[in-house]
DNA sequence: ACCTGAACACCGTTCAAGT
DNA sequence: ACCTGAACACCGTTCAAGT
């Protein structure tokens, strides 16, 4: 009963918030798209594929537009912003989590370019950007000042690193 | 037929080792010790209960001998501890972290105290502890220079905020 | 092209009944 | 005390058959 994909993603969203995501299985989704189980394959290859276009929509409807800053404001608003996009939803962390075991690229790339923008060589950006994206998938649940300290640590220790290969 | 929960947990890594942690289920660790899956429900609450005692065993195991060391030394070994018995394992991170979860102060106690004893506040305690050992379970993949390299810009930023607590 | 109905091969958990 | 047998209420996935 969904046209396209889009529909099934967005009745997802809300299975999501209304139940979590253990109960966001393709059978409890279906019926209540009024549809048979089987008929979501027609839409999606799998399980996988359904929850990773979840996970992409949360994070489209979190994405901010383009500003000019300077690259540790940009890391700072990535970071914020991949929070934010997460904590919208239940589980949201868990579902991003998971889809980003099997494609860590999309998350971690904007986040690599800034490191480099900020003068980090290739592995710094690399090791840096993979440490950024999972403090925050893995801090879901600390208030927002433990975020904030817990964030600053790492950047700190990321300006350090990013000192000494200045001089 | 085990008549201790110890015979249950051992086969249980057995499974874990071969299979994995998707495949460890009630039923297949029960067919594996020769018994109905019911009979495991005499030992455990449930399958949440079995995984925490898994999780239990295999980061005793990796327990090694108290050292008398710097505090900075030991908050090291610790995440090098941690990561060595995790990766002893099939899904050894994984199973840990899904445990960590529901009881995470037993993983932090340790790393809390060694901070605390390097001068940190309650406060940079209990965040820092929490940073690295989340650092250390989501980086189980990475190869050896990675994971020093990330778990040197995490200690550098903790370091920069004691040696303010210092002053 | 899209969906139904029905099946296949699984799950975790409970519980009367047996020893 | 410990286990069996059998059930309950679920899963993801596939596929012939219908429209």
């Amino acid at each position: 009963m969904g046209y396209h994909r889009s529909e099934v993603v967005e009745r997802a969203i809300g299975v999501l918030d209304e139940t979590g995501l253990e109960a966001l299985s393709m059978r409890r989704l279906a019926a209540d798209l009024g549809v048979q189980a089987g008929a979501l394959y027609h839409h999606f290859d799998n399980k996988a594929a359904l929850l990773a276009a979840v996970a992409d929509e949360i994070l489209r409807r979190g994405r901010r537009p383009a500003e000019i800053v300077a690259w540790d404001a940009e890391v700072h608003l990535l970071c914020v912003g991949l929070r934010d996009a997460m904590r919208r939803h239940r589980d949201g962390a868990a579902l991003i989590a998971q889809v980003h075991r099997s494609d860590s690229a999309a998350l971690e790339r904007p986040m690599r370019s800034a490191l480099e923008r900020g003068g980090a060589d290739q592995r710094l950006a690399r090791v840096g950007a993979r440490s950024l994206v999972r403090f925050v998938l893995s801090h879901e649940s600390d208030d927002d000042a433990d975020f904030a300290l817990g964030l600053g640590i790492v950047l700190d220790g990321l300006a350090a690193r990013l000192e000494s290969l200045e001089s």
